[in-house]
DNA sequence: TCTGGGGTCCTAGGACCC
DNA sequence: TCTGGGGTCCTAGGACCC
């Protein structure tokens, strides 16, 4: 399948991260870096779906406390394994199954909390399993650089280095309350995991979903205002057709823009009252468009998203619901059951640009 | 030179109220 | 003319994750 050179880089070989190639850098500097590299499309969102399916089934058979923690990863309470060494064969046997029984390899990270599992995890790759108990923090992690602890990205790095902290270690040993004064939260944060501290409980139970998005990088840069509404439509019907789905109703309507410059730029609005129609949000979200775009020209993405979101049977309903928003729910309900039907491309409103091709179907 | 799309959480300022 | 302190809500933006 021929790729196209603009893009990022969702995943690399053993092979390519020699040549210091990494995820999320653009293809263009993974060419840079090691010429003649092999670029290939990712699968569609669907297959990545049903493995993590098939890799979470075979996970629950271990134990009823299980997180899904992304489409690739989840944690297991397996405390009901008192010995360390029942709880490593049991780590084993998973990833020995996993490779039988999917044809797919896994990293598995064994640890007294959530923080420590996860960076045993991301130890050297592939398919192996590693420990990382408490005697073993200062061994094991703390040589580390300190961009390899959780939750340190490409901001607040360079900020601990220029503070004389490289590793994960020198962060350990510093100073918990100068973190606090410079980083807030995040600095304390950052301290306790350096030590691995981290008191968070597995999430056996599905969470409700807090906001939902659709965006897109449109294929050239857009100046024309009726042309960014069309795909904002798309859009916004994508979005509430799964909050529809999800029996939820959203309280705030955002829409995000960035220009070619890559300058992000964002407006959201709070509604009057609670709602899924997706009338009524692009009503909103047209607004906000304009609001938004003011003088900016050569738009490169769009977006809209849903928040405050609250549980449509946990509304109380209002003394102005009409006859009017009855009439557009079941609007919305009979081009959802169309689109459950018959696929969501079947049914089109008027004035919706088709973005299906740009966006990869969930 | 080129930079996806889906999320969560936090911060900070302004408006407004008592 | 000069004007406290605390709280909540709303909005814009940023950092980070996969």
């Amino acid at each position: 399948m021929k790729v196209k050179d603009h893009g990022i880089v969702l995943a690399k070989s053993m092979e390519a991260k020699k040549y210091g190639v990494s995820t999320a850098e653009t293809i263009y500097m993974a060419r840079k870096k090691c010429p003649g590299i092999k670029v290939y499309d990712g699968l569609k969102y669907s297959k990545y779906r049903e493995y993590s399916d098939k890799l979470y089934n075979l996970l629950s058979q271990y134990t009823d406390i299980i997180e899904r923690y992304s489409i690739d990863e989840c944690f297991l309470d397996m405390t009901h394994f008192l010995q360390k060494d029942s709880l490593l064969d049991k780590a084993y046997e998973i990833n020995k199954r996993v490779k039988k029984e999917f044809g797919f390899t896994v990293n598995i990270g064994v640890a007294h909390n959530k923080l420590l599992a996860k960076m045993a995890s991301d130890f050297t790759k592939p398919d192996r399993v590693h420990t990382l108990y408490e005697d073993e923090i200062e061994s094991k992690m703390w040589g580390l650089p300190v961009s390899e602890l959780f939750m340190l990205g490409r901001k607040t790095v360079p900020k601990l280095y220029s503070m004389g902290i490289k590793t994960i270690g020198d962060l350990a040993k510093s100073d918990e309350r100068i973190l606090i004064k410079k980083f807030g939260k995040h600095g304390k944060m950052m301290w306790e995991y350096s030590n691995g501290i981290d008191n968070s409980e597995v999430q056996s139970k599905k969470r409700k979903p807090k906001s939902i998005g659709n965006s897109v990088t449109l294929p050239n840069d857009v100046i024309d205002i009726s042309k960014l509404e069309e795909v904002l439509l798309a859009l916004t019907e994508r979005v509430t057709y799964r909050l529809r789905k999800e029996n939820l109703l959203a309280n705030v309507v955002n829409v995000q823009l960035r220009t070619k410059d890559f300058e992000d730029v964002s407006h959201q609005k709070k509604l009057d009252g609670a709602t899924s129609s997706t009338k009524e949000i692009y009503f909103v979200a047209k607004q906000l468009l304009k609001e938004t775009l003011k003088e900016r020209k050569f738009i490169r993405l769009i977006g809209v998203r849903v928040d405050n979101l609250v549980p449509k049977d946990e509304l109380q309903l209002s003394l102005f619901d009409n006859k009017n928003r009855e009439k557009q729910n079941n609007l919305d309900n009979v081009i959802d059951k169309l689109k459950d039907k018959y696929g969501y491309d079947f049914i089109k409103r008027a004035g919706e640009m088709n973005v299906s091709q740009m966006i990869d179907k969930k």
